[in-house]
DNA sequence: TAGTGGTCTAGACCACCGG
DNA sequence: CGGTGGTCTAGACCACTAA
């Protein structure tokens, strides 16, 4: 039979209550558990500049020193942040603060509604090199089944195939977004481009356009989740970053034709609508 | 000095060089982390519906056991799951499966754009109603500064006061959204009802468009990001459940008239926008 | 009260990174 | 190579919940 040494106390360790947050200033008024003191030290730390981003944090040795905490501990405390989108962490390297650029996406006006004749070839590299960065893209394209919650939205029978035109989208070769664009069989069939493995360089929503199925409405619907492990894995991100869903379904003036469903890394894009009448925000300057 | 009667083995174990699975049929390729193995297990249990939404996960024993690993590693991989929104966990109760009934807001027409007369009162009850639950809602009235980032937006100077109309929503007593609008303080000046500290019954969009002051067109933004702690709190919601947060700038003729920052659960919500013409859509039946 | 999860410690071996 | 984080164990006390 085994008995440890311990202080003879509650808790496993001989002091640190969890309280008094010792030789640090900041403390909390009662009894808040020790990690979470180390967490809201750091991130207060991190909010005030004292670790800009970029910054590697001290070491997990060094904090349960400073914190007197065991190293689990610590590492509970860090995992929060870590689990809140605030540092990034791998192995063999010093925990870091993350740095966010932010991309906008105006989804008013990202393929012209009414009229396609403006500017664009592709939209997303217009949008991204306005911005000054360097996109590039994986692209292919499949014959698959489409899939349930697709079909509902093309009002396609459900196991129908379709064609699903793919991309994953980089810039500066961070993984950005993947974009998936599922097309009807009975699109596909009339204006079989759609389904060569080519990008198609007007666009394809130019070149339906220009074989007259023109997209007049759009449907859009968003929401937030956290990734699945594949998406962490095809995106690059860790735990702790959401994602940023987009769905947009396209309509001629009949029926749906496309649906295309976007997902962005939540910590490094935003997507705005300009609704109605907005002549004094061209008037503006700050509002980006 | 005392030295522990592990296995005379690495990894602290006897067995499970973390590999093999054991008594469990699923396993995986090659050595991936016990507690990923937990982890991806538990979530494919979740997912075929052994483990259906509601329900409660075997303990931290029994998962011990099952995975022939110690308890902080089972709880690693337990917590990956909190952290990807899969699960709940509270003290004292075992662990539960998260159940989702989304609420879906259509941002395009929540206020009408054009015409003010339709329907409402407030919106947001209205909606609400329109999907049989029980709304309702905590509300307060402040003159505050204006946020940094509030006033760009409104084109007002930095540190300028202004009101701040602050509502938090429930439906069925579970915390849904936070919503706070700020008004400039010329507006309030001239329009002094807004910083009453009642609900304004019409709505105070109505109340402004009654007095002249229409809006006419929005600047909408969305986003998403992990809460802070605070905002975990306000929303009843632990770590794992992303932030969808909406912001909207209303304008006039020449000027934004109010910023509305709008916080929602992002596993209870989502955001729709119609964009164009969608007459295709009204003859739909399955697209909710 | 029995059982569950929450917090914490101490110590171990590993893989990875940089100088 | 030394230092950093990643994974894992064994065992302890606590707080909460439900029967």
């Amino acid at each position: 039979m085994i008995v440890h040494p311990r202080g003879a106390t509650s808790q496993g360790g001989t002091h640190n209550m969890y309280q008094q947050a010792g030789s640090v200033g900041q403390d909390e008024p009662m009894s808040k558990p020790l990690y979470r003191q180390v967490a809201d030290t750091l991130r207060a730390e991190i909010a005030d500049g004292v670790f800009g981003p970029g910054d590697d944090l001290p070491s997990e040795r060094e904090l349960r020193e400073r914190f007197d905490a065991s190293r689990n501990t610590v590492r509970q405390g860090l995992q929060l942040l870590v689990s809140e989108g605030l540092l990034n962490s791998s192995q063999g390297r010093a925990y870091q603060v993350r740095s966010h650029e932010i991309f906008v996406l105006n989804a008013s006006k990202f393929e012209n509604l009414q009229f396609s004749q403006r500017e664009d070839g592709d939209s997303y590299d217009n949008e991204v090199l306005h911005s000054g960065r360097q996109p590039h893209q994986e692209f292919r394209v499949e014959m698959v089944k489409v899939p349930q919650d697709i079909a509902e939205r093309l009002k396609v029978a459900p196991g129908e195939q379709g064609v699903l035109r793919f991309c994953r989208r980089f810039v500066d070769d961070t993984p950005w977004s993947t974009q998936a664009t599922h097309y009807p069989k009975w699109l596909v069939d009339a204006h079989p481009r759609l389904a060569e493995p080519d990008d198609i360089e007007e666009g394809s929503t130019r070149y339906l356009a220009d074989r007259g199925i023109e997209q007049i409405g759009y449907h859009d619907e968003l929401m937030t989740r956290m990734p699945t492990p594949e998406e962490a894995r095809e995106l690059q991100i860790g735990p702790g970053v959401p994602l940023l869903i987009w769905i947009r379904t396209g309509f001629s003036t009949d029926k749906p034709v496309r649906c295309t469903r976007t997902t962005f890394r939540g910590d490094l894009n935003h997507i705005t609508y300009d609704l109605g009448d907005l002549r004094a925000l061209t008037t503006r300057g700050d509002l980006h």
